[in-house]
DNA sequence: GTGTTCAGCTTTAGGCTCGC
DNA sequence: GCGAGCCTAAAGCTGAACAC
């Protein structure tokens, strides 16, 4: 900012149509200013001539000068200086735009360097998480095809069941359909008989025992024996 | 309170690269 | 070749921390 209270500052040059493109913090340059400083603040003459020289040929101020210049609203295709500061821009809002994600709700940092840090952190947080959701995703279809194997196993054997039951349905029958082949009912010993009605010596329980070579669960109610609604009733659970 | 130091930033200029 | 974008070094500004 131009020292006002510096008397020798305006004497020596005509700034009446040049003021209002010096830049101050409140003035005609509405950038980005990544910090609260002015962006120009000559102290001393030279510095002035220096600005005026930038101002009149907007950015070809005599080589040499080390002076900071002044900071008007540019446009792409102006000087270079004003493209350099466009760019500046862009990256400071980029670091502003980094900043409010890294720390949402809060006000964004303004050290760039400490913005870069938390972003580094936030980026290698994120790749952790992202491999330990990897590594469950992993298991968990590892899991998936362990019980996809099981439950084919459960099939086959049931399959297999299936089969062994209608080959022994099928023994029954030819049995049934010869029934004077079936020899009669073996005479019961006296011990046996007695067991069967619970009448053992001594008021013992003794096993019973049925006809040899007869499944005894033919003498089943048939709605216990049907199988044919198995599938509905009770389905394979895997 | 004042001077000094330092970190962080802007500004400028020069050079390099790349696309047209 | 030229313009635009990017990078870098140097200079300068500002605010905070510190010593006196």
């Amino acid at each position: 900012m131009v020292p006002p209270e510096n008397p020798s500052y305006w004497s020596h040059f005509d700034y009446s149509t040049l003021i209002d493109d010096i830049p101050v913090p409140d003035g005609p340059y509405t950038g980005f200013s990544w910090s609260t400083q002015p962006t120009n603040a000559p102290s001393t003459a030279v510095n002035v001539e220096i600005d005026n020289s930038f101002g009149d040929l907007d950015g070809l101020a005599e080589s040499g000068s080390k002076k900071r210049g002044r900071s008007e609203s540019c446009n792409p295709s102006s000087s270079k200086a004003c493209r350099e500061k466009l760019r500046r821009d862009r990256l400071n809002d980029k670091f502003m735009e980094l900043g409010a994600i890294l720390e949402p709700g809060r006000p964004p940092k303004t050290d760039k360097s400490a913005i870069l840090v938390d972003a580094v952190r936030m980026v290698t947080q994120l790749q952790d998480e992202a491999q330990k959701m990897k590594d469950s995703n992993s298991s968990l279809q590892e899991r998936i095809k362990e019980l996809k194997a099981e439950k084919n196993e459960l099939r086959e054997e049931k399959q297999r069941l299936k089969a062994e039951k209608e080959k022994l349905e099928q023994q029954l029958k030819t049995m049934n359909a010869q029934p004077s082949f079936m020899p009669p009912a073996p005479a019961i010993p006296a011990a046996f008989a007695a067991a069967a009605q619970g009448q053992a010596p001594g008021n013992k329980l003794v096993p019973f025992f049925g006809y040899p070579g007869v499944a005894m669960w033919q003498f089943m109610p048939p709605a216990a024996v049907d199988t044919s609604q198995d599938h509905v009733l009770r389905p394979p659970v895997a």
